[in-house]
DNA sequence: AAGTGGTCTAGACCACGGC
DNA sequence: CCGTGGTCTAGACCACTTC
């Protein structure tokens, strides 16, 4: 009895009980209804109610005791997650605002066209915007984007808003991960003017290739980051 | 019909791909015997061949398109996995040598005790070395660890052996993750002559703290890689 | 002993992809 | 169209944890 063509039934049991963890209904520790309970809940088949808990563990939202039970995991560190430098701030109750340096179509850099899997001559929207924590300058970054798939990003007022939620919700982009390389670097006498700092500083370059969730390369970005301001935090496994 | 007691079935289906993917009889791109051919090769019911898959899926070892079946993934990069220095100049098919710079038992070091686990004035063992890639000196990296429970590492030939490899196969240490953090700084004049740089170089600096298998923080490592020969390569998921 | 998650069966219908 | 993976049922026994 599958209600077909509507949400699965294991999602609609995961998004219950998500509720009920982000409204801190269900508190870390706390156990969560057993797989029979779960079926029985929402008439459904074991097998069912597993699925929904087995996919809630792997996404580490539960945690699974063989011969105990299942309980909520304790907050999760986002460590590792893909995140836009707005949406960074915001977790960490800061407001991100940017100066616009300069916006424009280029059509000469064939290294990053080719990196976004296009022809190396394509027209590529530019911008770059510096980062600004209160009024100091504290970041530079230059995304790049195709500028004939993505003609409204140009437009768009990226003073304050942020380059992914444009991307999601205006051009209907699902971003699903980056592959980054990052190293240091020293600010050359432009960027020591834009971040007013002295040339030579050490900056954090990181530079990220985002694909969308059909592996598609969507945008592609260099971030040049004030030592001392940025650290960057990753969880990597063996 | 479960086999009790013995590996569960559908490892058993999981074991017989994954020796066909790596003896290369089933290369990337090739299909895998659906579910149903699983199911009755193996004389299992469908959900259990299903099971195999799905996990083989997870782990990224097959990719399955609806409709159409399940393939071989393209081979991983293996982007974000925790590797030790000689591990890593092997992966590029180098061999990774190291000078000791030096090698003490400290017991001031009441912070990183602290990272550890340990009491604020633990006794830690504390390795200095300048990795070198041929007869250049391009990293800087210092470990520390509980002297009291790992008493031999202090001994160990660490000049060209790995840290990780002791670690795992003579103290039987398990190692899982690390948590890291990552930001840019510049050489003071001990770096600078350690690693025949001049004073203010650009470094990526690299803090780990890492973690065995039963969650103990086991070491912490603190490098400092020479840019334009370093960079640190990651994937990250939204 | 009671309850939990882990594995498994023998079927079913649906949605999707390629021919 | 047929074969694929995606979802689902209504049970079963085992292994483990807790009491």
């Amino acid at each position: 009895m599958p209600g077909r063509s509507e949400e699965p039934a294991y999602k609609k049991i995961q998004g219950t009980l998500r509720r009920r963890i982000d409204s801190g209904q269900l508190r870390p520790g706390n156990p969560v209804p057993s797989e029979r309970e779960l079926a029985r809940i929402h008439r459904v088949s074991l097998m069912t109610a597993r699925h929904a808990l087995t996919e809630l563990a792997r996404d580490g939202i539960v945690e699974r005791r063989h011969g105990a039970g299942t309980f909520v995991a304790p907050p999760k560190v986002q460590f590792n997650k893909l995140l836009g430098y707005t949406e960074q701030m915001a977790s960490l109750g800061l407001t991100a605002h940017s100066r616009i340096v300069s916006s424009a179509i280029v059509t000469r850099e064939h290294e990053i066209s080719a990196r976004l899997g296009l022809h190396p001559s394509s027209r590529l929207g530019r911008l770059e915007r510096v980062r600004l924590a209160g009024d100091e300058p504290v970041a530079l970054e230059i995304c790049y984007w195709s500028a004939d798939d993505f003609p409204a990003l140009i437009e768009a007022p990226l003073e304050r808003t942020s380059l992914f939620a444009v991307l999601e919700h205006q051009c209907g982009i699902e971003l699903a991960y980056a592959d980054e390389e990052i190293d240091a670097t020293d600010a050359d006498q432009r960027m020591a003017d834009l971040l007013c700092i002295p040339k030579g500083t050490p900056l954090l370059r990181m530079r990220q290739l985002i694909f969308s969730s059909t592996g598609r390369a969507t945008v592609y970005v260099t971030g040049f980051y004030r030592s001392g301001r940025h650290t960057l935090r990753i969880r990597r496994f063996r």
